[in-house]
DNA sequence: ATAAATTGTTACTTAATAGTAACTAGGTTA
DNA sequence: TAACCTAGTTACTATTAAGTAACAATTTAT
């Protein structure tokens, strides 16, 4: 029996992975993308964990996974319409934490941002 | 050299840890709380993570740590001025977090929330 | 004098998460 | 036919995060 002390934890638990988030701003900016072309975009990812955390999107019914029937092998993932509601969250968080960002470089931490912006996603 | 994809990820390398939100939400409800008041609202948290997460919240200036000059010890932790900020983002995640286990529920799923609601913390 | 309460530290262990690298399988291109 | 693209899997290793348990230092209460 899954136990939280407050429902935000629910929150962190479906958006806290390594790699989530990143993807989850991509499909937030591109709509749909295939695997092959998240893989591109997140130069450290490894298949692996970007098959394991695009599995975890899908099972939690963020993400919808759309097989073509093709050869070679088509797959497109985009947001689910319950994904869709995770635009507001995220685009909140991503304020703060440009703001946040903003903060530690002017307090001399060297920070680099690496994906660009998008209306919505405001990096 | 920090290095992002997307500014959101600021916010979850602040807020990210175990146990972080729920020392930020308990002080986003009560004002301020001493070490041994938050170690028994967070039942089965140690007192080493406790400390550790109570200090890394500390070096990135979301709580402020108040030494009392007494015998024995007191130190009471409240948020800063830049910790209040995060109120409306931790709001919006709790908001989200309960419609997602209510959804969670329904589908079968065993889920429990311990810690009581308050205005501002709605579970 | 002893025990308890306070806040905190430390060395060590365990569990969770992430990374590496090689592999499958079907079809396309040179 | 050999090399390549696609999406994905698997066994294994490394790294990071978290938990355990004992200890310190101070003062009040018994």
């Amino acid at each position: 029996m899954k136990k939280y002390n407050f429902s935000i934890e629910a929150t962190l638990d479906i958006i806290g992975g390594k790699w989530k988030i990143v993807i989850l701003c991509i499909l937030m900016m591109d709509q749909r993308k295939r695997t092959s072309e998240l893989k591109r975009m997140i130069p450290n990812i490894t298949q692996k964990m970007l098959i394991q955390q695009l599995r975890e999107l899908e099972k939690d019914n963020i993400i919808l996974r759309k097989v073509y029937n093709q050869s070679p092998p088509k797959v497109e993932y985009s947001l689910t319409e319950y994904g869709e509601s995770l635009t507001h969250v995220i685009d909140l968080m991503c304020d703060w934490g440009a703001v946040n960002i903003k903060k530690r470089i002017e307090e001399g931490e060297e920070i680099q941002l690496s994906l660009e912006e998008h209306d919505g996603i405001r990096n």
